[in-house]
DNA sequence: CGATAAAA
DNA sequence: TTTTATCGG
């Protein structure tokens, strides 16, 4: 169950950073937020990370830590924010795997109340990212400088598609199933220690011999975000199966199985609500002052746990400054 | 979550 | 090979 299986079936390789200097990165905000949120916020001081009235702020402490690493390797981030409806919840952590385990639920929920497919979608993966996260992270990216643009629903979606068309050179993602749609590179641990993991779609087919739609099948039966899969099939015989029958419907026809909604989930993954309703800006010119006041001041931020992080931003913007007069 | 060991 | 269980940063 899960994207683990994904994983077996990716083309990996490490990438070092010298490799991607210059580059554009479609980063999925939802997924590096949360991310962040749940590793460090998790092992660290719950004080350090709320301000006197409770508010969660480690999303600010997180983009001024995870942001130098883009700019000292002259990587030009765009953040994808999750369009849509956002669930406000302050439960935190309640785990993604909960959710992927609802997923099926909601969509047969929804399948019967009416609604579209594309509100369970929503839904299903709408992480608790309270507002106050949302606005302040948005609010701080502005203020260095940092484009993001607003996803019509999946961020993940809108950052594939423009990996894909050539808008961004690289999505930024910890997720796998960047893969299903169709993203042709995707960027793992950008902000770990080492070197980031370059996931890569058509090497993937290659490997397997298979085209992208059948790619997605196979995932399909091992089960993604949004469907169980089918117990006892795992990335090897979901690749031997659809091989042999030719795509997903093939398959579940021979085995006498059924995926609900399997149709309508394909589609999710070749044609999801996308936009081009968005600019290319790679001239980064944070106002640091601005910044630093924000996140100290105004949300009362330690200033010992961003100062290091700005203090890096500062010196590679000024390296960058100096690059573009050589 | 990811890596891994062990069971089914 | 897949599934289940466990552990660690």
């Amino acid at each position: 169950m899960g994207n683990s299986d994904l994983r077996s079936l990716a083309a990996l390789s490490e990438c070092p950073f010298a490799d991607i200097e210059g580059s554009t990165v479609a980063v999925d905000a939802h997924n590096w937020l949360y991310r962040y949120l749940t590793t460090t916020v998790k092992w660290t001081d719950d004080a350090i990370y709320t301000t006197d009235d409770g508010t969660e702020v480690a999303n600010l402490i997180g983009v001024v830590q995870g942001l130098p690493k883009f700019f000292e390797h002259d990587l030009t981030p765009i953040f994808v924010f999750d369009g849509g409806v956002t669930e406000l919840k302050d439960d935190e952590v309640e785990k993604r795997r909960e959710q992927r385990e609802q997923a099926e639920e909601r969509l047969a929920e929804a399948e019967a109340a009416g609604d579209s497919i594309e509100a369970a979608r929503l839904s299903a993966r709408t992480v608790q990212l309270t507002e106050t996260i949302q606005e302040t992270t948005r609010d701080l990216l502005a203020l260095l400088d940092v484009p993001y643009i607003d996803a019509p629903a999946e961020g993940e979606a809108q950052a594939a598609y423009m990996n894909k068309i050539g808008d961004a050179d690289y999505v930024g993602s910890e997720d796998y199933d960047t893969l299903l749609f169709g993203a042709p590179s995707t960027l793992r641990e950008l902000t770990s220690k080492g070197h980031p993991e370059l996931m890569e779609l058509q090497p993937t087919l290659d490997e397997h011999e298979i085209t992208y739609e059948q790619l997605v099948d196979v995932a399909m039966l091992c089960g993604t975000d949004f469907n169980e899969g089918i117990s006892g099939i795992g990335p090897k015989t979901g690749v031997k199966l659809i091989t042999e029958h030719g795509d997903l419907f093939g398959v579940l026809e021979a085995r006498g199985e059924h995926i609900e909604f399997a149709d309508r989930i394909r589609e999710l993954f070749f044609d999801p609500p996308v936009t081009d309703d968005y600019e290319i800006e790679s001239d980064i010119d944070p106002d640091l002052d601005a910044a630093r006041a924000y996140v100290t001041e105004e949300w009362e931020v330690d200033a010992d746990e961003v100062e290091r992080g700005f203090e890096r931003i500062e010196s590679a913007v000024v390296q960058t400054g100096l690059d573009r007069w050589s």
